[in-house]
DNA sequence: AAGTGGTCTAGACCACTCG
DNA sequence: GAGTGGTCTAGACCACTTA
């Protein structure tokens, strides 16, 4: 049952302690690789009780400082680089010289990148997918749905979302790696020449699900981006629906000043 | 001292009532503005510890669906997702129509929309401001400090750096108000038409200053977007750099497909 | 098997909000 | 003052990692 100070504090104890931390990594007193002291050895030293320690790690991890794995401990993480996604991504010069972007970009950045195709195959389109397409909810589509790798861990999820009509006359849609330059390539040697792509981002916080499927600390930010892809007579025939690890992107749009 | 199930179970209980809150709440049985209920009366209703519901609804709160405060209880927010930021803000018709960016996007989303000026004058340029303006670091520039508030609450904080040589001939950049069009225009009028705008953005969480500058609650999550203003000459004249609560904005970028 | 983090309990005191 | 969320405790069982 014990004392219980209670929350009278000006600052909680547990912000205290986890700031304590922190500064201690960020002065380089832990250096990268290192572990941080056990939760029980915290206790200890700090004279709490374990829940709060608990507590404060969690906000150590929310820093992203830290690298938390279940029977093992907190490791101080090695500085994480940092990609950048630019608007260049998305030329047609680039699909036609056979460059997948993510794979260019890692690269460029001296990470080495893999993917995972998790799920190819048909689906009952999602509500906000279907209105994006401009297809009824619940149709049919097909869905890939990959898991993207850099430097060995997971920063990305990315399904794909095609309307049936369009895909089932592609069979590389559906296989385990769609070719040089990707699906947008193959979309466009079936006669969808794409006019722009139209990409909505919104921030949040991770849910425990999306946290545990990126390795993330849970309540660690990701970045919501989903990206309309608009051929020339106007029809979206590709959505993609994509989640990130926020610490591991940086993006860049270029905006012309057009009238 | 209770039975204690512990932690053996696939998923854990608490992210099973977080997600069935959150379920409830996506399907309309809690609607906007309502309250969810108290935390003592899920205790009851799930028949879990206190501690349980607590940590659910700190999951339920990363959803960002959901608005707590103390003695009160959590309301589910009226729009989740809200403001719209578009490519199109940057169009120069609208300048020349007179619509300051912020306010038109505010009042078409049935917002109210307010600006304060915290801070307008010289200031030494910051080391990436000054890279990104391609002058040396330290040089005197023009800042211009705003908050911006929507609907009362504070949302955003933006300050616009111009080199020296370029603002001194400007007066009204360093009024209160920079008259119709706002800052984009004067510097038209003054002969820097611009060319593109490039932003770049990353989302983390935000410090403690900048929570409480925001009201935001510690460790909500932050997009830092910075742009720059490239004129036809091919020069920087305006760096633009901004903090939003990321709850508060959806960001939309067109990308033209060009070769 | 020992040590670590992850989940859960039952109860306490406190600060905030509202009528 | 009644009700609400915020912090804290002391202890329990479990799953994961390492040796």
């Amino acid at each position: 049952m014990g004392t219980a100070v209670g929350g009278g504090r000006a600052v909680p104890r547990y912000v205290q302690i986890a700031d304590e931390i922190v500064q201690q990594i960020r002065a380089g007193l832990l250096k990268p690789g290192e572990m941080v002291p056990s939760e029980s050895e915290l206790v200890e030293r700090y004279g709490v009780s374990g829940g709060t320690i608990r507590k404060a790690m969690v906000e150590v991890r929310a820093s992203g400082l830290v690298d938390t794995r279940h029977g093992k401990g907190s490791m101080v993480k090695d500085r994480p680089p940092v990609r950048l996604r630019s608007s260049e991504r998305f030329r047609r010069s680039h699909r036609r010289g056979g460059k997948a972007a993510y794979l260019a970009e890692s690269e460029q950045s001296g990470a080495t990148a893999k993917v995972n195709l998790l799920y190819s195959g048909a689906l009952d389109a999602p509500e906000e997918i279907a209105e994006r397409l401009g297809i009824e909810a619940g149709t049919q589509v097909l869905a890939r749905r990959r898991l993207y790798f850099r430097n060995g861990t997971p920063v990305e999820t990315a399904t794909s979302y095609v309307p049936w009509d369009v895909a089932k006359d592609i069979p590389e849609l559906f296989a385990e790696n769609p070719g040089p330059g990707g699906i947008y390539a193959r979309l466009e040697d079936h006669g969808h020449e794409f006019a722009e792509f139209v990409e909505t981002l919104q921030a949040r916080l991770a849910t425990k699900a999306e946290a545990s499927e990126l390795a993330l600390n849970p309540g660690a930010p990701v970045v919501h981006l989903i990206r309309n892809a608009v051929t020339e007579e106007g029809r979206v025939v590709e959505v993609c629906d994509t989640l990130m690890a926020a610490d591991q992107f940086v993006f860049s749009y270029r905006i012309p000043a057009t009238d």
